[in-house]
DNA sequence: CTCTTTTCATAACAACCATTATGATGGCGC
DNA sequence: GCGCCATCATAATGGTTGTTATGAAAAGAG
């Protein structure tokens, strides 16, 4: 109490996020079920006395490694869709980031697939988890609308096109993320991109490789 | 092998199939985090004696029970679909059973997130996986043709609509499980389902509350 | 420098888990 | 009725888990 707040919390809030990190990464590698408090530890290169330091429990752990990589999620979408200026390069980034070619991205799927089934037994999680999504919807919308003015895609419904994709987007991810099947599903998602307006030059740079996917369009 | 190995397998069979739906049920109401040997033998009435008997370890009780679960739907999903008639009963069918508005139906729900991120870490139920779900999506696929040729739907590429309906119901359903706004989810699919032209009367045939889930149209 | 508090490592604990071993029971062929 | 084998209950085992307790180092305030 002798000393400002803030000191104390930055300090600690970075170590704090230190440790959602590793037990983010422990979980996208391995699975939730065999992510334990020493795995955790051993992953960060700390014991378990830092964990239990910071964290009142596990369950603690666990809700921060997802609330850290649903923040960082939002926050990189936004990121890339700021720095993509054209509508067209905006779609382009909308369906790299949500289907990446990347390998390590790609494990990032594993990450959400745990989260969704650990919400479903953590009613309090599962809000957070759907309010996090809406944003996420949210900024799909916004790319569909700024298109849609531009003429670039077709004059549908915005709004239920963007709750359509997110929706196709979860599924098409989660079954590659099974399947290994990645460019299918990208495939997929940007011939449904098709039915709603989108060119077929368009079309082509959403499955072209690109090596590079962090460099957008 | 003094016996006819039919008759063996018929008893031990249906003793085997007991295991699985008790192992069903625990996954589906507690979460397969929490479901222990001594759990599923509680939840069948018999100890663990019975799945050691029949089991060589836990894995494959899960597994029995993922495998149960997916053939009791894919069969269901047939039959229901057999015993409607028409293209548009049909249509209205593969709404219903995708996303049923019964609370048993929809607690079903989170056995599949649970099977999903499960099967993320082993490979070989993965592709069994798959491979249901390939059943499955050319199910809706044979539904759309028979649409599109009684002209209930437009002419759009039967394979790939298969294919994002399969995906955006994968994404529904888990979201309205998880929020528990399924008149939402239905609603965005019947949304979705007018874009490829299903007429008026049949969406609000899709949306109706139809308290009895099971008889059909 | 001294005291206080944060930070963290180590070790111990009690609970619980899957698995194995053992023996009782009952059906079925002969 | 005898013996055999499938069936299952019971109990024990070895390992792992989350959590707690304890004390040492380190950092910061005065």
């Amino acid at each position: 109490m002798t000393v400002p707040a803030t000191l104390v919390s930055e300090r600690s809030e970075r170590r704090r996020r230190e440790v959602c990190e590793a037990a983010r990464r422990v979980i996208a590698r391995k699975g939730l079920e065999v992510t334990t408090m020493r795995e955790v530890s051993r992953e960060g290169g700390f014991t378990t006395g830092v964990l239990t330091h910071y964290f009142p429990h596990k369950q603690a752990v666990i809700q921060g490694a997802f609330a850290a990589a649903s923040d960082d999620w939002i926050a990189e979408v936004r990121d890339r869709l700021a720095r993509a200026g054209s509508p067209e390069d905006q779609l382009v980034t909308l369906v790299r980031a949500a289907l990446p070619a990347d390998g390590r991205r790609q494990a990032e799927w594993r990450l959400w697939s745990e989260m969704w089934t650990y919400a479903g037994g953590d009613p309090v999680f599962a809000a957070q988890l759907v309010a996090t999504d809406a944003v996420w919807e949210r900024e799909i919308g916004r790319v569909l609308l700024r298109a849609q003015t531009a003429g670039v895609i077709a004059d549908v419904d915005a709004r239920v096109e963007a709750a359509v994709l997110a929706r196709l987007i979860d599924g098409l991810g989660l079954r590659a993320w099974l399947s290994g099947r990645w460019e299918d599903a990208r495939r997929t998602l940007v011939q449904h991109l098709a039915t709603i307006g989108v060119g077929t030059s368009l079309q082509e740079r959403m499955l072209l490789p690109c090596g590079d996917d962090e460099g957008d369009p």
